[in-house]
RNA sequence: GCGCCUGUAGCUCAGUGGACAGAGCAUCGGCCUCCGAAGCCGAGGGUCGGAGGUUCGACUCCUCUCAGGCGCACCA
């Protein structure tokens, strides 16, 4: 739509222009909006605003100078100069029964565009470290990856959603002394557990399965020398209860990469040669750095400490530099804000190989403040005492808790009160939302039961009794899905979806208010207004599948 | 001290450099003999934190400033 109407502006510019009423050389973009209005038409351009100074003209003068080039359209009812100098498109019905029909029978597919072209795309979310359940915050960050890699796939996107795994390294020894404290604790010794450990009731549990498995076998062994099967069971047991998490809050993942299969691979050392190789690396005080200075980061990074161990940061590196390889075009990494003072390290390295480092994006997903009754629950994994998002889908719901998390952009603090939540579940804008494909789906049912059927290939003579205003407001907004979900890929914010939604909810809803479905008396209608309501109950149904929601026929 | 994020209605939040800044909740007043009232209709409620600047035009861009949050490791 936008397109069409961007071209047939130029061409009456180049027309205006060759005829000598515009002078100017440079010709502006052709900017198509969709004015907030409905009194400013369907669409409206600034182009005779922007031309003024170069035409050294009045914008209105200009505006209506095009107007007058502007011949008759088949899909243009009509246009005018208001305001400052818009020009303003109105649409002929006939357009949007075209529109109609189309959704009808795009049906599922209607909400895939091209805006991706078959471009490939990782998006990296979630990647919490095995030592324990996921928490509230990894939720939202799981939220957001998952309806943005969907919203991606949907515009087009070849996309691949990992899950980075940090299963090697100081905090997974620590996990397994933690496994072992308890384990001998269980056993009866009476050794105190040592702070900075892994305190979780969750750990007691794992040691429980462990003494079940091995029974006292390893009773005996020291600490120092600690056996690495307690740092394998506890790391497998807690990644298959995260992959079991996330599962039920409707989150996939296609590729899981482990941070041990990078070290063992050699891709650190690899990386390290290359870099050298670039000549950013450099030994001081006995460990090796990396010059990301050179690249706008703050200050030097550390890859080999002067004990000889890596840093998490030089796995992270080789990590990114295997992405680089395995040919993306563009990078997506979902991180938690407190994270934020990272991303340079992690540019310098895209710097370092020349890729512009517009190839990765960083979406950083702000602090989630879990409360319950207006008091702070803490959310340290070493503290022992926090609430699971397990704990807080059983209690919530898996499709309120997505769609709230898609109530905000991420980039903003969210309080999430269990106790607040859980009263106003019922209110929660996800059951509004729902609310209208159940009642769609019970109207369309009703309608069955009185003999309309609505054919699958209903053609735009169906729908064109669609005269009311609430009826073509109706259209409109389901018209303009695409481009929400175009406009949601492109800038990387999965939220608009969840704003559309409810608002093509509010507008059936008000519809519904004031019109009758279905009508005994009035086949025509009763078939054209089934074929409005089920367009809606389509987009609201795919809409919501981008986000992780049921769209479900009953409540 | 430096850096990142956020300040919009009583509360929680949307908002593409455009035309009179929008929802939900809360408050108040209406609507079920009629397709689902988890709904609809209406009302009140705003110095877009503040001050400069750029622009024909700024909630939006720039500078400064105030407030809240989060980071500034040879931790992960």
């Amino acid at each position: 739509m936008k397109a069409t109407l961007e071209e047939i502006v130029l061409s009456v510019l180049n027309t205006a222009r060759v005829e000598g009423v515009i002078k100017s050389e440079a010709m502006p973009p052709i900017i198509i909006d969709r004015p907030k209005r409905e009194e400013h038409g369907d669409f409206s351009t600034n182009v005779a605003m922007l031309m003024a100074s170069s035409e050294g003209r009045k914008p209105r003068d200009i505006a209506e100078d095009i107007l007058s080039h502007l011949g008759a359209h088949e899909m243009i009812e009509k246009c005018e100069v208001a305001g400052p100098g818009f020009i303003n498109f109105f649409l002929k019905e006939s357009f949007w029964h075209k529109r109609l029909a189309y959704i009808i029978k795009a049906a599922s597919e209607f909400g895939r565009v091209e805006a991706g072209k078959g471009k490939k795309v990782q998006v990296e979310f979630v990647s919490a470290n095995p030592t324990g359940p996921l928490h509230i915050g990894h939720g939202r960050g799981a939220a957001v990856g998952a309806s943005l890699s969907a919203i991606l796939t949907a515009a087009g996107f070849d996309v691949t959603r990992e899950y980075y795994i940090n299963d090697i390294g100081s905090q997974m020894d620590t996990l397994g002394r933690s496994l072992y404290h308890r384990y001998n604790e269980l056993l009866g010794d009476g050794i105190e557990f040592p702070e900075n450990h892994y305190q979780g009731d969750y750990m007691k549990d794992i040691a429980r399965d462990f003494i079940t498995k091995h029974g006292e076998k390893y009773r005996d062994a020291s600490v120092e020398d600690l056996p690495k099967v307690f740092t394998m069971f506890a790391r497998s047991t807690i990644l298959s209860g995260i992959k079991e998490d996330l599962k039920d809050f409707n989150v996939d993942f296609d590729v899981w990469t482990s941070e041990a299969s990078i070290v063992e691979r050699g891709l650190v050392e690899e990386t390290i040669e290359a870099l050298r190789g670039k000549g950013v690396i450099y030994e001081k005080d006995g460990a090796l750095w990396f010059r990301t200075t050179d690249f706008g980061d703050d200050k030097d990074r550390v890859l080999i400490k002067a004990d000889g161990k890596r840093t998490y940061f030089a796995s992270d590196v080789a990590y990114h530099m295997e992405k680089l390889r395995r040919g993306f075009d563009k990078v997506i990494d979902i991180w938690g804000a407190d994270h934020h003072g990272y991303q340079g390290r992690i540019r310098a390295l895209f710097k370092a190989f020349g890729e512009d480092d517009k190839r990765l994006d960083i979406i950083f997903i702000q602090l989630v403040s879990l409360l319950r009754n207006g008091e702070p629950v803490s959310m340290s994994t070493r503290g022992g005492e926090f609430v699971t998002l397990k704990e807080v889908v059983d209690e919530v719901g898996k499709d309120a808790c997505r769609f709230t998390f898609m109530m905000r952009r991420s980039d903003a603090q969210l309080d999430f009160d269990l106790e607040l939540v859980k009263i106003q579940a019922p209110e929660n804008p996800v059951y509004y939302v729902q609310y209208c494909h159940a009642r769609i789906m019970s109207i369309l049912t009703l309608a069955k039961e009185k003999g309309f059927e609505l054919s699958d290939n209903a053609d735009e003579s169906i729908v064109e009794r669609l005269k009311e205003s609430d009826e073509i407001k109706l259209i409109k907004k389901l018209a303009a899905f695409e481009e929400v979900v175009e406009k949601s890929a492109i800038e990387m914010e999965p939220h608009r979806i969840a704003f559309y939604l409810q608002e093509l909810a509010a507008i059936f809803h008000s519809f519904y208010g004031r019109n009758r479905v279905v009508l005994d008396d009035d086949k025509d209608l009763t078939f054209a207004r089934m074929g409005l309501s089920k367009a809606v109950s389509v987009v609201i149904k795919n809409g919501l599948a981008m986000l992780g929601v049921s769209a479900p026929d009953k409540m």
